[in-house]
DNA sequence: TCTGGGGTCCTAGGACCC
DNA sequence: TCTGGGGTCCTAGGACCC
C-alpha cells in the first residue's frame, strides 16, 4: 500500500437484497398479481407437510418481526401471526440471477458468481478513468431501474472487505470499507459478523474475551493460530482486513455432486431407504453425466430422527458415472452402516470427480454388461433432456421426486 | 407439521510403506 | 530386547458458506 493507490485492487461485491423473496415478488407481479409481497410480512419457505418447513428468505417487515432465515415456519408464525408464506421457484431465481450477471458483465471481464445472488467484480483494469464508488452507485441504480429489484454494493480493495461492506445497512445501499475505515466500520461489530465465524466458533472466542471483530484483530496472532490452526490464521487475517484471494471468473469444475432428501416421515427399513437411494442414484449420476465427469468415491449420508448425522463412503478402484454401479455401491454402504435407526434424511454424493474414466479392467462378459448399461443410461438421459427429468422414471423415483424440489435445469 | 439442500475445506486417526 | 518417524491414502466427522 506504500506503493500508492495505483497498486490497490478495486473490488466490488454485489449482493441481492432478500433475493428469493424479491424475485418471487417480481415473478408474481409479472403473472398478474397486484400485491407486492415485498411490502407485507412474508417469507419464502418449504412445504411443511413434507417436513421442509424452514424460512429461506424474508421481507423487510418479516425481518422487523424478528424472523430469521433458517428458522422453522411454525416459529416464524409465532413471531408474526399474519405472516404469509410462499414457495420457492429456483427456475425463476436462476433467470433473475442471469439477468443480474449479464448486467454486471458490462462493467468487467473479471467477475465471479459467488452464489445465485452474489457476485464479486474486480474492476482494477476496467475503471476507464472512473471512480470505483461511482460505478457502484450506477450499478445499484441500474439494477433497480432495469431489473426491478435492489442490491447492496460493497466497495473495497479486496474481496473480504467488499463482502463485509455489502452486509452493512440494507437495502439498496452502497458502502465502502477501505483500510483506514476498518477500525470505525468493522472493528466495532460483534465478532460473529465476520465472514466465516459461525455459531460454533463464536462461543470459543468469547471464552477468550473476544467480543468484537476488533478484539480478534488485536489478539495475539500466534495464540489464535495455535488454538485454531489454519482456520485461526484466516480469521485473524480477516479481522485485520487481510485477504489476497483473487476474483475467479472461470467456473471451476465441481469437486463433488450430491442430492439428499428429508423424508416425509421417518423410515425404518432398508427396503424403504433403498428405494429412495435408487432415485438419488439416478439423479446424482444424471448430473454427473451431464457434467461429463466420473466419480471415484461414493458417500451415503443419514440423519436420524433425533438429528444425528453420519456418513460412510467407499473409494472405488476406478471412476464411474453409471447409475446402476453407483446404486449398487451406495446400497452396499447403506446396508453396512444402517442399524435400524429411525431415519429422517438420506443423501447420496459422489466425490473425487475426474473428467476421464479410469478404465475398469474387466472380463469380456462384464464389459458387455457395462456397455449395455451405458447405452441405457445414455438413452434415458436423452429423454430426460428432451422431455424433462421426470419423463422417464421408476415408480419409486416418482414418489421420491414428489418429496424433492428439483433445483436446477 | 419444530429444525432444507447444495456445496467446500479442514482435521484426526488408522493402515501401510520405507 | 520395550520407545523411530515421516509420508500418503483412506475414512468419518465437523465447521462454514449461501
Amino acid at each position: 500500500m506504500l506503493l500508492g493507490d495505483g497498486m490497490e485492487r478495486q473490488i466490488l461485491h454485489v449482493d441481492v437484497n432478500n433475493a428469493f423473496l424479491s424475485w418471487t415478488a417480481l415473478d408474481m407481479l409479472k403473472n398478474g398479481e397486484s400485491l407486492d409481497i415485498r411490502t407485507i410480512p412474508a417469507v419464502i419457505g418449504g412445504d411443511e407437510k413434507l417436513r421442509h418447513g424452514i424460512v429461506l428468505a424474508k421481507s423487510m417487515s418479516a425481518k422487523s418481526a424478528g424472523i430469521v432465515t433458517g428458522e422453522p415456519l411454525y416459529q416464524a408464525r409465532k413471531k408474526c401471526p399474519t405472516l404469509r408464506v410462499f414457495s420457492s421457484n429456483f427456475k425463476v431465481y436462476r433467470e433473475y440471477s442471469n439477468q443480474l450477471y449479464e448486467l454486471l458483465c458490462e462493467y468487467t471481464d473479471k467477475i465471479e458468481r459467488f452464489s445465485i445472488d452474489e457476485c464479486f467484480m474486480d474492476m482494477t483494469e476496467f475503471l476507464r478513468g472512473r471512480k470505483l464508488i461511482d460505478i457502484a452507485y450506477e450499478i445499484g441504480r441500474r439494477v433497480r431501474e432495469e431489473l426491478g429489484f435492489t442490491v447492496n454494493v460493497g466497495v473495497a480493495h479486496n474481496k473480504l472487505l467488499a463482502k463485509m461492506a455489502s452486509d452493512f445497512s440494507k437495502p439498496d445501499k452502497v458502502h465502502t470499507l477501505f483500510r483506514e475505515e476498518i477500525p470505525e466500520k468493522m472493528w466495532k461489530l460483534p465478532v460473529g459478523d465476520l465472514f466465516m465465524l459461525g455459531k460454533k466458533t463464536v462461543p470459543k472466542l468469547q471464552l477468550l474475551g473476544i467480543k468484537t471483530i476488533g478484539d480478534l484483530a488485536r489478539y495475539d496472532y500466534r495464540w489464535i493460530c495455535y488454538r485454531f490452526g489454519k482456520f485461526g490464521k484466516m480469521i485473524w487475517e480477516y479481522a485485520n482486513g487481510i485477504d489476497t484471494s483473487e476474483v475467479v471468473s472461470e467456473k471451476e469444475a465441481p469437486k463433488g455432486i450430491g442430492n439428499s432428501v428429508t423424508l416425509p416421515r421417518d423410515y425404518e427399513s432398508l427396503e424403504e431407504l433403498n428405494s429412495v437411494l435408487l432415485a438419488l442414484s439416478e439423479q446424482v449420476s444424471f448430473r454427473l453425466r451431464k457434467q461429463k465427469m466420473f466419480a471415484e468415491t461414493v458417500n451415503v449420508q443419514l440423519r436420524t430422527s433425533d438429528f444425528r448425522d453420519f456418513s460412510h463412503q467407499k473409494k472405488l478402484n476406478h471412476a464411474t458415472c453409471s447409475t446402476s454401479e453407483i446404486y449398487q455401491v451406495a446400497k452396499g454402504i447403506l446396508e453396512e452402516m444402517y442399524r435400524q435407526q429411525k431415519i429422517r434424511l438420506i443423501g447420496l454424493r459422489v466425490d473425487h470427480l475426474t473428467d476421464k474414466p479410469i478404465q475398469q479392467v474387466s472380463l469380456f462378459d462384464e464389459k458387455t454388461v457395462n456397455e449395455k448399461q451405458e447405452k441405457l443410461d445414455k438413452a434415458v438421459d436423452a429423454l430426460k433432456q428432451k422431455f424433462g427429468y421426470e419423463s422417464v422414471m421408476r415408480a419409486s423415483g416418482m414418489e421420491t421426486s414428489r418429496m424433492m424440489k428439483r433445483k436446477d435445469e
